[in-house]
RNA sequence: GGAGUGGUAGCUCAAUUGGUUAGAGUACUAGCCUGUCACGCUAGGGGUUGCGGGUUCAAGUCCCGUCCAUUCCGCCA
C-alpha cells in the first residue's frame, strides 16, 4: 500500500463500501462525542468524514489533533446509516473508519481561520498566505487562475501562434511607467531593467519572421497599487503578428478572449464581433476611455442650447470654450429633494462647480435651471437625451476634458446609487482611434498620449500636414464592465515615420537612435507591417472570478506598499553584495532606518 | 505626495451621554457527551483598547500628534 494515500479525500463513493484505504490531509473540522470521533479530513480535491472509535490505542491523540494538522489514516469504507448521510458533500454517502492514524505534522494553534467565510486583516493573510490559499474561496480562485492560463495556451496555439520567451533582465526604456532595475557587478554603475512588458521585443520576432507570436508574459513596472493593480509584477497575454490590420487583431482576439469568457463565466457574455466605440465618443457618452456598458446612461452634449439660453454661467462658459454635459436619468422625478442634494454634494466633492438638474413631472419641469430656459428650449432638451415624464437630467459645464470626466463620474454614481448596473453580464467594447498626441501641461509640449511605437493614422501625410492634436492612431483598448483589460496598436515599422513622429514629441532622431536603436535598426532590414494587443492575465481571472481585487486571484501578491510580507521582501542584503554590485546607501537613509 | 475609512483577546465583533472589575462568539487548555457534519454542554487561561501626549474627579469613548492597513487621487508609454 501507498505510505501516503490510496485515494483523495473527493472520491471515495458508496462503490468503494468494503475497500481497506489510505486517506492523507488536513484535519479540517472535528467532532468529539466522548465515545467516538469525526473528524473531516481534507485534502485539494474534496473532504471525506472518517471516524475513531474508543477502543482504538491512538484514540486519544486522535483527540486531541489540532486544526490544521496532517494525518495519514488507514481504515475500511463503510457505508453511512440512510439517517446519517449527507447529501450536502460528494463523499457524504461514506465514511472511513480508522485502524491507523499517523500524525504527519501537528498544527500550533492558528493565527487565521482555515473554516469559515470571515475575513481576516489582509496583512495577516499575506504574512501567512499559505493558510490563507487553504480557504475554499482562494484555494478556487487560483484554480480558476490555472485553467485560465491553460485554456488561454491552448487557444493561442490552436489560432497558430507560438510561445515565446524573452529576456526578463533588459535595459531601461525611457518611455513609460518606472522601471525596476537591477545593478550590474560586472559594469560598475550601469543597470539592467526587468521589462514592463516585453514590447521590442515581440516586434523584433515579427522582423525576425516568426509571423505570429505570444507569451504568457511577466511585466514589471514600479508605480502605486490600486485595487485592480497588483504592485510589481502582473501577467499579461502578450500577442503579436504580421501582416495584419487592426481588424485582423480585433477578429483574433475576439475568438480568444471571447471563447475564454464563454468558457469560464458564470454571467452572460456578450457575443462577437465586440462593440467598436471611438475614442471621442467613448470621452462624449461615458466621460472616460472604458465605459461601463452595464450603465443604462448616455452623457450628452448640450454646450449649443445653452450658449442661446439666458443661464449667464453655462451661456458665458460656452462661450469661453467650455461645454455643457447633460446626463439623463429615467425615473427619478419623485426622488426625495435629499437625493438631488447628496448628487450635488459627490458632485463638488470630485471638483464641479456645481450640479445643475431638471426634473420632468407630470405638471411641470422643476430644477434650479428651469426659469432660465424658454419652453423650447426645454422641449429639444427633452427630445435631444430622449427623457419624458418622470425622468431628470442633470449638467455639468467646465471645460472639454474636465467635463467629460465629471459627468463620466456622476453616471457611475447615480447608477450605482440606483442599482442600474445590469447584473451577471460581462459587456465588452473596443475603444478605437485613440489620439497619438496630447497636450503635455506640466511641461507645456505635445507628448504621446499612448504608445510612441503606434502607426499614426494618415502615416507620413498626416504627420507633415495635420495639426499633431487632431491625428488618431491605430491605437486601440479592449474594456469589459468599465475595466481595461488591453490595450495594443498596429505599430510603426517605417523607420522615416517613426523620426517623423518623434521629431513632432520633440525627439531628434540621435534620442532615436539612442534609446530604440535595436528597433529602429531592425526597421531599416526588412520589416514586416505587424501590430498586437496583450490582454491583463490578471484582470480576467478577476473578472471571471468576480473579485473586486486583484490580490484575490494571485498565489503570492504583495501588499500595497509593495512588500511581500511572507518573505520579508524588499529586505536588506549584506556588505559584501553591495560591494560587489558598487552600492553605498546613502548614509541618511541608513540613519532613518536605525532611528526606526 | 494628498484625501476618505478603519485599528478593542490569536481571529470576528460588542461596550448607552465620558462612569462599576472592558464583554460575546470562535480558537486554545481541561472535562462531560454513542451518529455528528459550523455537533452540543461545563469550566479555565488569554487585554499596554495600535503608539505617544493632552483635557477631565474619571477616557476604549473627547482633542492633538504619530504608526499601520485599506480605498481613491497623483502615477500606471
Amino acid at each position: 500500500m501507498h505510505p501516503y494515500r490510496t485515494h483523495t479525500s473527493g472520491e471515495l463513493r458508496k462503490s468503494h463500501v468494503g475497500d481497506v484505504v489510505r486517506l492523507s490531509g488536513w484535519v479540517f473540522r472535528r467532532r468529539d462525542h466522548g465515545h467516538f470521533l469525526f473528524i473531516d479530513l481534507r485534502d485539494h480535491y474534496g473532504i471525506t468524514q472518517i471516524v475513531f472509535h474508543p477502543e482504538r490505542p491512538f484514540f486519544d491523540q486522535a483527540t486531541h489533533l489540532r486544526y490544521e494538522s496532517v494525518i495519514t489514516i488507514t481504515g475500511k469504507v463503510i457505508a453511512r446509516e440512510p439517517t446519517t448521510v449527507n447529501p450536502n458533500m460528494p463523499t457524504g454517502e461514506i465514511e472511513v473508519v480508522v485502524d491507523e492514524l499517523t500524525v504527519q505534522s501537528m498544527a500550533e494553534p492558528l493565527p487565521i481561520l482555515v473554516d469559515g467565510k470571515e475575513e481576516s486583516p489582509e496583512d495577516l493573510r499575506l504574512k501567512y498566505r499559505f493558510l490563507d490559499l487553504r480557504r475554499d474561496k482562494l484555494h478556487k480562485n487560483i484554480v480558476l487562475r490555472q485553467q485560465v492560463i491553460s485554456s488561454l495556451r491552448r487557444r493561442m496555439t490552436e489560432s497558430g501562434f507560438m510561445e515565446f520567451q524573452t529576456p526578463i533582465l533588459t535595459s531601461s526604456s525611457p518611455e513609460g511607467a518606472r522601471d525596476y532595475l537591477v545593478p550590474s557587478r560586472i559594469h560598475p554603475g550601469r543597470f539592467y531593467a526587468l521589462p514592463q512588458a516585453p514590447q521590442q521585443f515581440k516586434q523584433l520576432l515579427m522582423v525576425a519572421g516568426f509571423d505570429r507570436y505570444f507569451q504568457i508574459a511577466p511585466c514589471f513596472r514600479d508605480e502605486d497599487a490600486r485595487a485592480d493593480r497588483s504592485p510589481g509584477e502582473f501577467y499579461q497575454l502578450d500577442i503579436e503578428m504580421s501582416f495584419v490590420t487592426q481588424d485582423d487583431v480585433f477578429a483574433a482576439v475576439e475568438d480568444v478572449i471571447g471563447g475564454l469568457f464563454q468558457e469560464f463565466a458564470k454571467k452572460k457574455v456578450d457575443v462577437t464581433p465586440f462593440v467598436r466605440i471611438t475614442y471621442a465618443d467613448s470621452m462624449l457618452k461615458y466621460g472616460n476611455d472604458k465605459p461601463d456598458l452595464r450603465i443604462p446612461i448616455e452623457i450628452r452634449d448640450v454646450s449649443q442650447l445653452f450658449a442661446a439660453s439666458e443661464f449667464q454661467a453655462f451661456k458665458s462658459a460656452v462661450a469661453g470654450g467650455g461645454v455643457v454635459r447633460a446626463i439623463p436619468v429615467k425615473g427619478v422625478a419623485d426622488k426625495p429633494r435629499s437625493f438631488f442634494d447628496k448628487l450635488v454634494e459627490f458632485a463638488q466633492g470630485i471638483g464641479s462647480k456645481g450640479l445643475a438638474y431638471l426634473v420632468w413631472t407630470p405638471e411641470t419641469v422643476k430644477g434650479p435651471l428651469a426659469k432660465f430656459l424658454k419652453p423650447e428650449q426645454l422641449e429639444e432638451l427633452k427630445t435631444q437625451c430622449g427623457v419624458g415624464i418622470g425622468d431628470a437630467i442633470f449638467f455639468v459645464c467646465d471645460k472639454k476634458d474636465a467635463a467629460a470626466k465629471l459627468a463620466g463620474l456622476i453616471r457611475v454614481k447615480i447608477a450605482k446609487d440606483l442599482d442600474l448596473v445590469e447584473p451577471d453580464t460581462f459587456r465588452f467594447c473596443w475603444i478605437v482611434d485613440f489620439p497619438m498626441y496630447e497636450w503635455d501641461e506640466e511641461n507645456k509640449c505635445i507628448a504621446f498620449s499612448h504608445n510612441p511605437f503606434s502607426m499614426p493614422q494618415g502615416g507620413m501625410e498626416a504627420l507633415m500636414t495635420k495639426n499633431p492634436l487632431e491625428i488618431n492612431a491605430f491605437q486601440y483598448d479592449l474594456v469589459c464592465n468599465g475595466v481595461e483589460l488591453s490595450s495594443g496598436a498596429i505599430r510603426n515599422h517605417i523607420p522615416e515615420i517613426m523620426y517623423k513622429a518623434f521629431e513632432v514629441a520633440g525627439y531628434g532622431p540621435e534620442v532615436v537612435d539612442r534609446k530604440f536603436g535595436g528597433m529602429i535598426n531592425a526597421f531599416k532590414l526588412g520589416a514586416p507591417p505587424h501590430g498586437g494587443i496583450a490582454p491583463g492575465v490578471d484582470r480576467m481571472v478577476m473578472l471571471l472570478a468576480d473579485e473586486s481585487n486583484i490580490r484575490e486571484v494571485i498565489a503570492f501578491p504583495m501588499n500595497q506598499k509593495a512588500q511581500d510580507l511572507m518573505m520579508n521582501a524588499p529586505g536588506e542584503v549584506s556588505e559584501k553584495q553591495l560591494r560587489e554590485l558598487h552600492i553605498h546607501i546613502d548614509p541618511k537613509v541608513l540613519a532613518a532606518q536605525s532611528l526606526g
